[in-house]
DNA sequence: TACAATATGATAATGATTATCATTCCTGAG
DNA sequence: CTCAGGAATGATAATCATTATCATATTGTA
């Protein structure tokens, strides 16, 4: 069996912002909710999910994830279909998807955290999340 | 002055397939054009200017390029507007986008072609590019 | 040369996201 | 404690990139 080649493990988010600041009782709620997401889920699908328990508008759980995002607690990416997925900034999600099927498998490695602090040094940039991605096509597919 | 981190530079692309099959002329044209951008492109802004020289039909445009994307001739990134941009599968580009104005700055460096080839050989799928992307807040907008 | 399969174009339909706007909530000054 | 101003919320209309549809044109082939 070969090594690993690229070997930093499941990288930890980055403690990119302090605790939450003032969020409104909506904000909490959306974040509460994706919190308890053992997927990445969409915008629409969340408030789905939490429209069971609470009642909340599709508009706010928008504005909530946008709000979120900058404050480094939230992050997204983009499927194939177009939507757009977020979870909590936690641990490194990357995926491998084929552009055919679109089957997303998910990727144990993260070899960037150690271009995030260069970057982060370099450009002035406050780093919240990263999204890394491999599209190719899948062997049942090709 | 600190010395790159993670240094692989700018990392060709993986000879995802060998050179063109049989292209149509429509399919032919929209590769033509994208080669000739120096800036990855919206479906439409390529239809735009495609259409100065030789009509096409913008469906054909969207259909040749998620083609060329099956084939591994083009790669693709979604902007924080939601728009698709592509762009000729060649050289690695990375961005640093800020989340709050939008702004994306080119990353200069990728750490992950060894991982590529791990994961090709341990998932059996054929990966043809991939996108890295980091987001946060540019020093303008905090 | 005629057929079957595929590509193309014009346009309608889709669907996720955003804008709008009236209402409600909250906070701080008086 | 009360009121005014600002922010948040919800319902819904509007937007806009992308996709589906379908009739027509093109291509490779028997």
């Amino acid at each position: 069996m070969d090594r690993d080649p690229s070997a930093e493990k499941n990288c930890a988010a980055v403690s990119a912002v302090p605790p939450p600041p003032g969020l409104t009782p909506g904000q909490q709620a959306v974040l509460t909710a994706l919190r308890q997401q053992p997927q990445p889920l969409s915008a629409q699908a969340l408030h789905g999910v939490m429209a069971v328990q609470r009642s909340i508008g599709l508009a706010t759980v928008y504005r909530a994830l946008d709000l979120l995002k900058l404050l480094g607690l939230v992050q997204h990416r983009v499927t194939l279909s177009g939507e757009t997925l977020y979870s909590v900034v936690e641990h490194d999600h990357h995926y491998l998807t084929c552009l055919q099927c679109g089957v997303s498998v998910p990727v144990e490695t993260c070899p960037v955290q150690e271009l995030v602090a260069h970057l982060q040094r370099t450009n002035s940039f406050r780093i919240y999340y990263h999204t890394l991605e491999f599209f190719g096509v899948c062997d049942r597919c090709s």
